[in-house]
RNA sequence: GGCGGCGUACCCAAGUGGUUAAGGGAGAGGUCUGCAAAACCUCCAUGCGGCGGUUCGAAUCCGCCCGCCGCCUCCA
């Protein structure tokens, strides 16, 4: 079975052919930056991230590029309440985002652009459009003609007409059409600005996506993707202003990701229910994040949920744990080869549409089978099981640390937080072991059971007692 | 008002016309263990919001109803 996508441009699961064979060009909006990203922006981040090492991992040559908006009014704004410059206050939420992105295991983009290094392009784009009779300069300001693109609102599937019948639509006596939107704005007192060609001004906000696309993948390109909300106004505009600008068409499928919501409500700035990445991810574990975002389909909306995250990072210990029992075994070959079947179904799972909760089926089956196999030491039939398992979980990012040393750091943060040291734990652990020895099981309970009161759960096996952190 | 999505077991969540409705968690029983824990094995929805309809056959298609959510304005 090929990997097919669900493109929203048609609505329908398509089956995906590269423009060139073997490679992929693909695009997602990234942030604005102007603050620190929430838990919606992780789940698009993720998303895109394990599709772009999925189309890693069936081995294109995939091209990713995600922007980074650095030129913006609520940039301005921002900058301005806090009295510094519009320029430092977006670098410091690209390092804010680079923390982020580092925290959650994303991938590196092959490209990671900022708008204010394409402003050359543009204007070069704004310019085709005002010759081509797509856009008109008012005043410094320059307005697309959304009337010139007989196209306009297919992404969104609305027309002009249900765009403009009772929305809340602005009035402004300079546009043409009421849902006319800026290409480029008059420079004001105190802002940044560029020459051009209108006047000291900068871009609006859709011009930047469709200038980086386009400059680093071509046009058309294969992939673009983004959140749900970007559909409409963001995303259509991109494809105005690109289509009719060069007359090419623009990207060839488009993805969409679904909400995180927040008591069953859109995550949002007006609603006041915002959850930043870091503190996710200060009682959180980004792997158990990213697996619980998986266990949802990247198009359905997500509910964050503290016992979800918790039963993923659970999940997250088992599954390291198993891969960490079987390197003690058979030792570690991450590239050796993979069981055929459990493959096929895995791959089976992801080319339906990025699968990833059925895949993640896979995944669990697999890990039962890889347990059952270390129960019995079957060690022959255990590699090529147990290499599949591990190229499974390594293209979904799951696995991104040789087990052992993942589960060892995760009990070193942990400790940090318990009043507790490892030396003491070791201490109480000898202890209980020699009153073990003597049978004294009433004093071997106690010792088990006040280490459980702190967190610290115990687990005796043949060679030896070990202990884990209770989640 | 316009456009779109969703409602599947105690919880999360796939499945979108056809043998037994994935998977995870919880729960029950079992193997192992001094007892636990972990791991493994077995069980756990004749039913998929409700009511009609189409069909040999529907969770899956159609209609109506109920409930929830998103977009139409900045938004991942």
């Amino acid at each position: 079975m090929a990997l097919c996508i669900t493109n929203t441009m048609s609505g329908k699961k398509e089956p995906f052919v590269p423009l060139t064979p073997g490679t992929v060009n693909m695009y997602v909006c990234g942030v604005t930056v102007y603050d620190q990203c929430h838990i919606g922006h992780a789940r698009a981040l993720l998303t895109f991230d394990v599709i772009h090492r999925y189309l890693r991992f069936l081995g294109f040559d995939c091209r990713f590029v995600r922007n980074f908006t650095d030129v913006d009014d609520k940039i301005i704004n921002r900058a301005n309440e806090e009295g510094i410059a519009p320029e430092a206050l977006a670098q410091r939420y690209i390092n804010e985002f680079h923390r982020d992105a580092a925290a959650l295991g994303l991938a590196e983009p092959t490209v990671e652009p900022r708008a204010t290094e394409h402003i050359d392009g543009m204007i070069a784009l704004i310019a085709a459009l005002v010759e081509r009779g797509h856009a008109y300069a008012v005043a410094g300001d320059v307005y697309f003609a959304v009337e010139s693109f007989p196209e306009y609102g297919r992404l969104s599937s609305r027309s002009l007409d249900e765009m403009t019948a009772g929305a809340r639509v602005e009035v402004d006596d300079r546009k043409r059409h009421p849902m006319d939107f800026a290409l480029w704005k008059a420079g004001r007192e105190g802002e940044p600005f560029w020459d051009s060609p209108w006047g000291r001004g900068r871009p609006g906000w859709h011009i930047e996506c469709s200038v980086m696309s386009t400059r680093y993948l071509g046009q058309p390109f294969d992939i673009h993707g983004g959140g749900q909300d970007l559909v409409f106004p963001h995303h259509e505009n991109e494809i105005a202003q690109s289509e009719c600008g060069t007359g090419k068409p623009f990207a060839r499928y488009w993805i969409h990701n679904g909400f995180v919501q927040l008591a069953k409500e859109k995550m949002s700035k007006s609603v006041g229910n915002i959850l930043s990445i870091k503190e996710v991810l200060e009682r959180f574990d980004p792997v158990a994040l990213r697996l619980y975002m998986l266990t949802t389909h990247y198009r359905n909306p997500i509910e964050f949920s503290e016992e979800g995250l918790t039963e993923a990072q659970r999940t997250v210990a088992r599954l390291y744990e198993t891969a960490s029992r079987a390197e003690r075994l058979i030792g570690p070959s991450p590239d050796g080869a993979a069981e055929s079947g459990p493959m096929d179904d895995f791959r089976g799972e992801m080319d339906d549409d990025f699968n990833t909760p059925r895949a993640l089926a896979v995944v669990f089956e697999e890990l039962r089978a890889v347990n059952r196999l270390l129960d019995e030491g079957h060690t022959r039939a255990l590699d090529g099981r147990r290499n599949g398992l591990r190229a499974m979980t390594e293209a979904l990012g799951l696995m991104q640390a040789p087990p052992e040393r993942f589960l060892e750091e995760r009990r070193r943060s942990g400790l940090a937080r318990l009043d507790l040291s490892e030396d003491e734990i070791r201490r109480m652990i000898e202890e209980r072991n020699a009153a073990r020895r003597v049978k004294d099981w009433g004093q071997a309970d106690g010792i088990r059971d006040a280490l459980k009161e702190k967190g610290v759960l115990l687990r005796d096996g043949p060679s030896g007692t070990t202990w884990e952190l209770a989640e």
